[in-house]
DNA sequence: AACAATCCATGAATTCGGTTCACAAACCGT
DNA sequence: ACGGTTTGTGAACCGAATTCATGGATTGTT
């Protein structure tokens, strides 16, 4: 039936509107300002058809984020093309990582906000698992690393430890940053400046801790800076 | 002036009992549930006289928090006494963050609440800055810890960072593993368990990535649990 | 002790914004 | 053209944070 096909599409693309909307008012006036009446307006749709698609003001949310992981987990797919050593594909997701935090500052605190308990729970159950989906493919290239690693000997196979467990490592060490880094003050407050720069240093002490050959000493900044210069220039060929 | 005295003491002894009844009832109810009229009145106070005290709901689960923190910090207080290296005093922090954490599965999640940028904006000044100060002990016992590891040579000093930027490595991999541990269905969705036993092990491959002696390889998981062990027994024995 | 002035607890009223729903318009097949 | 159904509308609803006019308690003064 071409009719049904055709408002299947326009819905889709309402949805779309709607998300891409958000997404702007979002960055605009940040998140806190974001009110479904005036999101709705500015779509100039009623407030209730919003409600035809997402659940909640928090489903919406889910959407957004959703949305931008898509497009960020895009960069990861071809990863394992790169020419790039294993611990340095690492330090690319590491990387790539970070550019997109800097590159769009309010998805990170989106996530955090998201990912609270309080709020998670306000999310229907089919788009929190959409969102996790998004994110898969991430989660896919770091334990695809780690399993690359550990065939070409470049990582030893320390015991009862998964692919997914060693990626747990960096995974959560970004995360932590990002968040202690989003949180206004914080690290002021403890006279704490540069704390991506950071991150760099202690991903390397981490990786080289665990033996990932080659290795790189976190002791030596401008060790650390021509590393990552290195693989950023390898990524920015890559990707156009 | 004593009745002034008297009624300040007794206008203490009631934001102390507004704070209690709070952590009570987000203890048994949740964080979600948690409405200033109930809470008045579970106080036996009117609502208006919640705002006596605190500008506005955020501002009262700050006050949560600082409480809760300063009862943490005072863990770290003694921790320069104890008869551990430098290394495992380090271990020895993570471990009593852990066991917090585990004991007050809440204050994590009000933490990450509250750090968000939407949830701080909300946040009176005096209040941030008081959740900050109490928070100052567990970043100088890490900071202290690193300073005295220098000084003994267990730790070498590596260019370009001081010791609250190395301190900043442990914590940021803690905090991102609880925010993840924290996230319901986003491990799990991963095939990830335990991750908090994971935290440990990329812990010690982080101190050994910047060669903190003596080593504990993360490779061998009997030997990073015998440690915890170990650095356990000695906190119980030390705190009662 | 009586009185005025001040303070401050009270809880009903206000406000705000997310969510719902009765109605109407658009759409569909006959 | 017409009945039936689906979909969009936005005013009304509702819950919860916050405010504020009120009155009772407290303090200071004569």
């Amino acid at each position: 039936m071409g009719t049904e096909d055709r408002k299947q599409r326009e819905r889709q693309a309402r949805e779309q509107l709607f998300i891409d909307k958000a997404h702007e008012l979002i960055r605009t006036d940040g998140l806190l300002a974001l009110q479904m009446s005036k999101l709705a307006s500015a779509c100039e749709y009623a407030t209730g058809t919003l409600y035809q698609h997402f659940a909640s003001k928090e489903d919406l949310l889910a959407a957004v984020a959703t949305r931008t992981t898509i497009q960020h987990a895009e960069r990861f797919r071809r990863l394992p093309e790169l020419p790039l050593g294993t611990r340095s594909q690492m330090l690319a997701i590491v990387l790539t990582d970070l550019d997109f935090a800097a590159a769009n500052p309010d998805h990170y605190r989106l996530m955090q906000y998201l990912l609270t308990e309080a709020v998670w729970a306000q999310i229907s159950q089919e788009r929190r698992e959409a969102l996790l989906t998004a994110a898969q493919p991430i989660s896919d290239a770091v334990s695809g690393v780690v399993e690359r690693a550990r065939e070409k000997g470049d990582l030893p196979v320390a015991r009862e430890i998964s692919a997914e467990e060693m990626g747990l490592g960096p995974w959560a060490l970004n995360q932590g940053m990002q968040s202690l880094a989003n949180a206004r003050g914080l690290l002021e407050a403890y006279d704490i400046g540069q704390p991506l720069d950071h991150l760099l240093r202690h991903f390397h002490a981490l990786m080289t801790g665990w033996r990932w050959e080659p290795r790189v000493d976190p002791d030596e900044p401008s060790v650390v800076r021509a590393e990552s210069e290195r693989v950023r220039a390898v990524l920015q060929e890559a990707f156009q």
